[in-house]
DNA sequence: GGTGAAAGTGTTAATAT
DNA sequence: ATATTAACACTTTCACC
């Protein structure tokens, strides 16, 4: 895991971590402004929390409608191998589709989360992607019908 | 659902999304450059995506481990409620801690995505805020041990 | 849809407290 | 850790194509 060897935040990071969650194109200037702090300091705040990892990453939410990419499904694996992070895991994260790999408590080990256009292309990438990783013993899928919400936003404290 | 009454994407579309989804905050300025257009141009496109909803968001990922939230589960939830969108997963999605909410098929009616700090703040959700809604019959929760992947950038054709 | 020009505004590094 | 300054770069509107 990437190091997280004691991080404070404080009020000030907190703040600007929850306006930049919520828009991560706002301006230096109007930061500054909604903190009440000249600009260069909350430069040197964001810079610190690029750093530190805390921001992970700015990203623009595209549509996957908009994109045709009208499939979300959850795949459950069993697999052969131990726990902890697995072959298996580091080759499923590396498919594009695959936005997420979990490493799960219970009888399946693994939880996939994976966007494609349509079933035909979801077993298309089983059949050509998934296949190839040794160790997966069985998989059981669970199409999404409709997703009522669907976002990464965590719950920033005040202080 | 929000108007997806036909939306076409050209190449120069399809770029300037591939570019923004790996960093939000790029400069009009950069994009221009990437794509050999005047930067009032590139303002345009961006413009009309947003208009469009292609892209629904520009935000920061916070690193959930920074904040103590060290809690990630899958709850499935049988409901007695017909399909479609219920009473019962407007509620679920209103709840901040909860990210996602689908609607899937098969026996489960719905799965629901939640962060927390640990397990008695989960603990304490499900009793105070899972148990006002109506309809639920039953849940089923996996609980994450580790993350290996996990982000929701889609694939970007080229054309 | 796209460009070019111009005014306003923002960014960022250096310096100082 | 934050503020001030100042040079430079970016943003954005508008007239034109």
């Amino acid at each position: 895991m990437i190091g997280e060897t004691e991080i404070f935040l404080d009020k000030t990071d907190l703040h600007i971590l929850r306006l930049m969650q919520g828009n991560a194109r706002i301006s230096n200037a109007d930061l500054a402004r909604e903190l009440g702090m000249a600009p260069s300091g909350i430069l040197e705040r964001v810079k610190k929390l690029e750093q530190k990892n805390v921001i992970m990453q700015y990203t623009a939410r595209v549509n996957p409608i908009a994109l045709q990419q009208k499939l979300l499904a959850f795949i459950f694996m069993k697999a052969s191998d131990g726990p902890g992070s697995s072959n298996a895991t580091l080759e499923l994260a590396k498919i594009p589709e695959v936005q997420e790999v979990h490493h799960v408590a219970g009888d399946d080990c693994y939880l996939v989360k994976v966007r494609t256009y349509d079933s035909a292309s979801l077993m298309h990438i089983m059949r050509t992607q998934f296949s190839k990783i040794p160790n997966i013993l069985s998989t059981r899928t669970t199409i999404v019908l409709e997703t009522v919400k669907e976002q990464q936003q965590l719950v920033i404290p005040e202080k």
